[in-house]
DNA sequence: GCGAATTCCGAAAAGGTTTTCCTCAAAGTA
DNA sequence: TACTTTGAGGAAAACCTTTTCGGAATTCGC
């Protein structure tokens, strides 16, 4: 059903002026009284906001950011098709703005340059105070250029110029701390399941899971670290090899939360119980993953809030003249649920 | 390290003033020469361009929305935590618009009404063109109002208000078309484990699915629906009880991916062979799940892009004046996998 | 060589807001 | 009463672009 458009109710949004002339005032004090602003008495104030009350008047941010400085926009730059990384990092950044100060302006660039450098440059002539960009592998990718006229945050992904700033999950110490709380609840003989060996995600949470294991005076069963894909198949599979070449494991620190699926599934069908004879414990805390496994699955959260939240802290800092460069490492956090704590 | 803000290479963007003097021309020339208008010689034009090159000059969006009737911003609204909704009809969105033409302003209500509030506010006074309206979960939803100076499109969940216009995904032929396939496939006693009986969605594909059985003269197995929750544990549970009180089941057409996910553990469990022995399909087509399960899982799409895409059409005919009302329904899309066709 | 037609270009307004500076009136002081 | 101080309110500029309309310069026809 189609109709004709209807006149609509307000064919023209109420401007300031029109505020003004019904308060019986001028733009400027009715600017004034506003936003709160001196040298206005306090009737004409009251007189100012009832006549904008009256006609619903909503200040023209474009009219604003034109003139201000600051447009109160920032632009969010993303090539993470699921959105799995990219909305928590919003949710980060919108809660550290503060609702209704600033708004995002999200591009998915999917991984093409070409659509990358147009996002970019459309973002740019929205005149966006500054920029987040979030990669879709946590490896270092190009930077969007040197010389833009607004502060660029990486998050996520590094930036390959080490004069932008990057924020990224300490892996490391993700793998350590999955290691460690392995080791608290008792275990001794561990193996660890991890994606693609190229990601340097996999490589640092391995080294952070070695480094730890050594400190303890430990081995890594299995004599080795299973590289394979991200994927619960590989899971699966690597845990088969694992059951048949070394006997006596007590617990798996999979590299992601889906391999941890299929390393549980495998223990299952080999008749295991989780985690009464090994602990698993997985990486990235994916609810999805973590809460339908049964039993729910300990995980490392990388914290992707926080990591919003800071990006724009800096980018705040940034404006302010504050400006960093480098590779800032955020930790991760430990979350504990039956996988490995049994009771 | 932190260092005080170096001078930017440009402290100030290039304005078409800049360009213009550089071209040695007028301001209004300089814009008709850049935006392909007539009454500008060619050669003029062309000095123009490169002056505009060499400054690398930008126009600023602010200023021209300010000016001109469309901004070319669209605002998305969501309570969709997990962006598993909003991101794709994002991307049919923006598909639709064309890159470069509109961007979309996201903001996630996180199913506060406040929260919402604010936010449209900050939209309308952003000077958006249009709205689209993202609802957590499938089932009407209040409208954010009659009387907004922007037309507003409400996806996924409808509207309560019959006024507004709505796109929705046709569960009810989904439905229909999951038992369709199984019965493509030669099965012919299926069962229908699914989620939340509230939720709309649940009743619309159980109801296509019966609808379907009874043009074809089948009974539903187990002779129920089986309505629990769209959870994992739900499907194992609920196979559980199917086992045990049916025998003969040769299909299940389960709610959700996730929930086929419970379901396939559970037969697995019971040394059954899927698709062997039970063919099993899904719904959503979330891919994380349809891909990572053993054997991959067919699944019902609700085709969000299209749903994002039918959006972005509907609110540029709204803008073109062509304004409609009530519900509309999509097809959905079967995705056939391994999990029914034996291959 | 002169009026008319044709091009090309520029001045200026509009779009909505904020801020600076100025004026004017009222209140206070000598 | 005359002068200063204070405080309220307004005019206008600035932000940057697009578009309209009029003016100027060139070409064309005769």
């Amino acid at each position: 059903m189609a109709r004709r458009a209807a006149q609509r109710s307000n064919s023209r949004a109420a401007t300031l002026e029109d505020v003004a002339r019904l308060a019986g005032v001028s733009i400027a004090t009715a600017s004034k009284a506003l936003n709160g602003r001196t040298h206005v008495s306090a009737t004409t104030r009251t007189t100012v906001l009832e006549a904008a009350a009256r006609l619903s008047y909503s200040p023209n941010a474009l009219a604003q950011g034109l003139r201000a400085v600051r447009t109160g926009i920032v632009g969010l730059l993303t090539s993470d098709l699921e959105g799995r990384l990219s909305i928590p990092i919003l949710m980060g950044a919108e809660d550290a703005f503060g609702v209704g100060r600033t708004s995002v302006l999200l591009c998915d660039a999917r991984g093409d340059a070409i659509r990358e450098a147009r996002h970019l440059e459309t973002l740019l002539s929205r005149r966006v105070d500054g920029l987040i960009v979030v990669g879709a592998r946590p490896d270092p990718r190009p930077s969007v250029g040197r010389d833009l006229p607004v502060p660029v945050v990486y998050a996520y992904a590094p930036s390959e110029d080490p004069d932008d700033l990057s924020l990224v999950s300490d892996n490391v110490s993700g793998g350590r701390m999955a290691v460690r709380h392995l080791i608290d609840v008792g275990r001794r003989s561990m193996a660890h399941i991890t994606g693609d060996p190229s990601y340097g995600a996999a490589q640092d949470r391995a080294k952070g899971a070695l480094a730890e294991l050594a400190e303890q005076g430990l081995e890594l069963a299995g004599g080795r670290v299973y590289f394979g894909s991200w994927s619960e198949a590989w899971g699966r599979s690597a845990t088969r090899m694992l059951l048949s070449q070394t006997r006596g494991v007590d617990a798996v620190f999979a590299g992601s939360d889906q391999i941890a699926r299929g390393v549980i599934d495998t223990l299952h069908g080999a008749g295991l119980d989780v985690p009464g004879d090994v602990a698993v414990i997985g990486f990235d805390n994916w609810e999805i993953f973590t809460t339908s496994s049964p039993p729910p699955l300990s995980s490392i959260d990388m914290n992707l809030e926080t990591l919003g939240r800071v990006a724009a802290q800096r980018l705040s800092a940034a404006l302010g003249g504050d400006l960093r460069t480098g590779v800032e490492s955020l930790p991760c956090r430990l979350v504990p649920r039956e996988s490995t704590t049994s009771g």
